[in-house]
RNA sequence: CGCGGGAUGGAGCAGUUGGCAGCUCGUCGGGCUCAUAACCCGAAGGUCGGAGGUUCGAGUCCUCCUCCCGCUACCA
């Protein structure tokens, strides 16, 4: 059934280097990425674990600009932070390369070769806008003008974001630059794309006939994107900061970040290995991905299309997505600084990296989005770590300690409360196995984690400390078995906390021992020394959570002060009185609202505006209920151009004030008028 | 009606092909005192987001609805 599989390739989402690591990345990807790969490692299995920084992209050059420095000199800063910060948590890559570094280029750019000399790529040609002052093609992304739907000024090239209605950059009225704030030009320009169309088939059969067993997210969103159609994706760039497209005539044109960056999987195994072929080529290797939901159209999609148009690659065996981890119940969010900080947490909490390794995979997001409290982490550590693991640890050594002077008892007869002490612990092996080659990393934990579990309830049911004034044969035999669910316990918890299983095995006087061995109860001999006992894990105090909550909450009116401060908009180009003029606008009042169906934004309302009684579609649901607005007077633009929304004909506009956090407030007279008073 | 995922005791999560609703933490009661006031035992607490339907039987299958998240848009 299962395949047998030679060796192992486990990948981890490229972080982007456009900014720190935070317990989201690592909760989604690079714990469970971990775990994997040392479980695997711990096996005797041939495994590598590759990752790197994702280097190239927009985001880059534009911070680069905004900084004043050299795109280089941001991911020069920030891959050594990763690097660095990875290294300290105990992260087990095989190699943490980066897409500038040359095997990278070469790698790249060989392999879009390859594809454009066999003619899988198809050319086009199309008119982009183009930022004269910053002298770049800007993205859809970059591009803000104000929404022909609703009016808001700062709607993107792709959509606005307060009526939610999808744009393109045409579409926007007085479009201009959010790099430069220039007005940009059309300027024709050719890119290369690949026809994932062509693909479909190939794709189809592989995920959704032989793939049935991904998980359910993973699964779900690869069959919506194929039973969609797919559509030919652009693979190049005009941008100056990335691979230039290895092409005669591409002058000015680089790879598209999410073409290069998978290829830096590829990459990095070369510059790890000169055997890299055996583990990208053979189809005796299992190729695991490790990533976040945002990425699974690129890992399950593009990347294996392309490894298929290249040929000769193989092609995951699971794509194991996570959900998203929230912070205290808001979004994380690196722009807004909402979010711990890996590099921060290090230098916080030094010496407790288990802790974390341990919080974020019993709260892994593994099904759906979860949320990281200090307090549960607070709570976790000492109830469960402290309390739990901790403690089990500490008897039985000290117990050793007092009783037998440090050396390991002989064991004597078994007792059957032995044996099948003994007999629940051999089974958990199999489950542990189980759950973490079924990547259900936080099931995996839990199995772990009993070993300590049913130590303490062992050493609670024997009762040596009783015992050992009346029988001290048989606490002999006690101690014995539990030294080996000790023993036991570091052998099942290295994947997940490592430097908690190196210090047992220290505390121990053992050796590293081989994952086969979990479950035995002969790893410490009789007659052996064990080591000095000292705790596992320490108590975190309330002051520390404090401190943490503390942080956030100063983030949070530094934002808020942030968004206070922001630019007011500055004047807009003069009106002459005419113009003006044009304008009609009253006064009126909400005599009906309702929301619109299957819209975030829209509220459907009927007002009276003295002149008639009418439906206008406004996109202000998120800022107010309905309730809140019936019976309200409102200033309506009763002679703008009605427009069609959502099948409702809008006949003219509410007038609102927007803060410049986008909060709306609504604008009336100060007493009550009549409708169809006129505002001038 | 754009697509995908999710909603299960106070909190966080499991629930495989429909068959007595489980786990960790918290709460309450008891036990123990070797251990970091840690450990062990027991109890309370759920109309499984809502409304219909299929079935002898639905957390599980079907239909509709509500809310949260993601994708379509370079934050995992």
């Amino acid at each position: 059934m299962a395949k047998e599989y030679k060796r192992y390739l486990v990948t981890s989402a490229l972080p982007y280097a456009n900014g720190p690591v935070h317990i989201g990345h690592l909760a989604g990807v690079y714990i469970p990425s971990d775990i994997y790969t040392r479980y695997l490692r711990l096996k005797g299995r041939d495994v590598i674990s590759v990752c790197g920084s994702d280097e190239h992209g927009v985001p880059i050059t534009i911070k680069a600009r905004k900084e004043g420095v050299a795109p280089q000199q941001i991911v020069d800063r920030y891959h050594e932070l990763i690097k660095r910060s990875f290294e300290r948590l105990g992260m087990s890559f095989d190699i943490y390369s980066r897409t500038s570094s040359p095997t990278h280029a070469k790698t790249a750019s060989d392999f879009f070769r390859k594809l454009y000399d066999e003619g899988k790529f198809i050319e086009k040609s199309s008119e982009q806008y183009y930022d004269e002052q910053a002298q770049t093609f800007l993205a859809d992304r970059y591009i803000v003008g104000t929404c022909p739907k609703c009016g808001n000024e700062r709607a993107y090239g792709d959509q606005c974001e307060k009526c939610g209605s999808t744009l393109s950059p045409d579409e926007l009225i007085d479009p201009h630059s959010a790099v430069s704030g220039s007005k940009p030009v059309k300027r024709e320009t050719k890119h290369w794309y690949l026809p994932l169309d062509r693909y479909e088939e190939f794709l189809r059969k592989w995920i959704l006939d032989g793939h049935k067993e991904w998980k359910s997210n993973v699964y779900g969103q690869c069959k919506s994107w194929l039973d969609g159609g797919l559509q030919p994706r652009a693979v190049s760039r005009d941008l100056d900061w990335g691979i230039p497209v290895p092409v005669e005539g591409a002058e000015g044109k680089v790879l598209y970040v999410w073409f290069d960056a998978p290829i830096g999987y590829i990459s990095a195994t070369k510059d790890l290995t000169p055997e890299w072929e055996k583990y990208w080529k053979s189809e005796d290797t299992k190729l695991v991905h490790f990533i976040g939901k945002d990425n699974i159209v690129f890992h399950c999609i593009v990347f294996p299309s392309m490894l298929e148009a290249h040929e000769g690659y193989i092609l995951p065996e699971n794509v194991p997505a996570n959900e998203f981890l929230n912070l205290e119940g808001d979004k994380i969010s690196t722009s807004r600084n909402w979010a711990v900080w890996l590099h921060e947490y290090l230098d916080e909490f030094p010496g407790k990296e288990d802790v974390l390794r341990y919080v974020l995979c019993a709260n892994a997001p593994e099904t759906k989005d979860n949320d990281f409290t200090w307090k549960d982490f607070q709570a976790r550590n000492n109830n469960e770590l402290v309390a739990v693991l901790g403690n089990f640890v500490n008897r039985a050594l000290v117990l050793t300690k007092k009783y037998y002077d440090g050396v390991v008892p002989a064991c004597g007869e078994l007792t059957d409360y032995d044996r099948q002490t003994v007999a629940e612990l051999s089974q958990i092996k199999g489950a542990l196995e189980h759950c973490i080659e079924s990547y259900r990393f936080r099931e995996a934990l839990k199995e772990a984690m009993n070993f300590a579990r049913i130590g303490n309830k062992y050493l609670a049911d024997t009762e040596p400390w009783k015992l050992i004034k009346t029988d001290p044969a048989r606490v002999a035999t006690i101690l014995h078995i539990a030294l080996q669910i000790t023993a036991d316990t570091a052998i099942a918890i290295e994947p997940f906390m490592p430097f908690s299983a190196a210090k047992i095995l220290g505390m121990l006087g053992a050796e590293r021992f081989d994952w086969e061995r979990l479950g035995a109860m002969d790893l410490v001999p009789a007659g052996h020394r064990i080591g000095e006992p000292s705790l596992l894990f320490e108590k975190i105090e309330d002051d520390a959570i404090r401190r943490q909550l503390d942080k956030l909450a100063a983030t949070k009116a530094e934002n808020a002060a942030a968004e206070k401060s922001k630019d007011i908009e500055s004047q807009k180009d003069n009106v002459t009185f005419d113009e003006f003029q044009k304008m009609d606008i009253r006064v009126g009042t909400v005599l009906a609202a309702e929301k619109v169906a299957k819209t975030k934004k829209l509220l459907k309302l009927t007002v009276d505006t003295g002149i008639d009684t009418r439906e206008i579609v406004s996109g202000i649901a998120e800022h107010f209920t309905p309730e809140q607005l019936i019976g309200r007077q409102v200033l309506v633009l009763v002679n703008l151009e009605p427009r069609e929304l959502r099948g409702i004909v809008s006949r003219g506009m509410i007038l609102m004030a927007e803060d410049a956090s986008g909060k709306l407030r609504l604008l009336q007279p100060d007493e009550a008028v009549n409708n169809g008073s006129l505002v001038g």
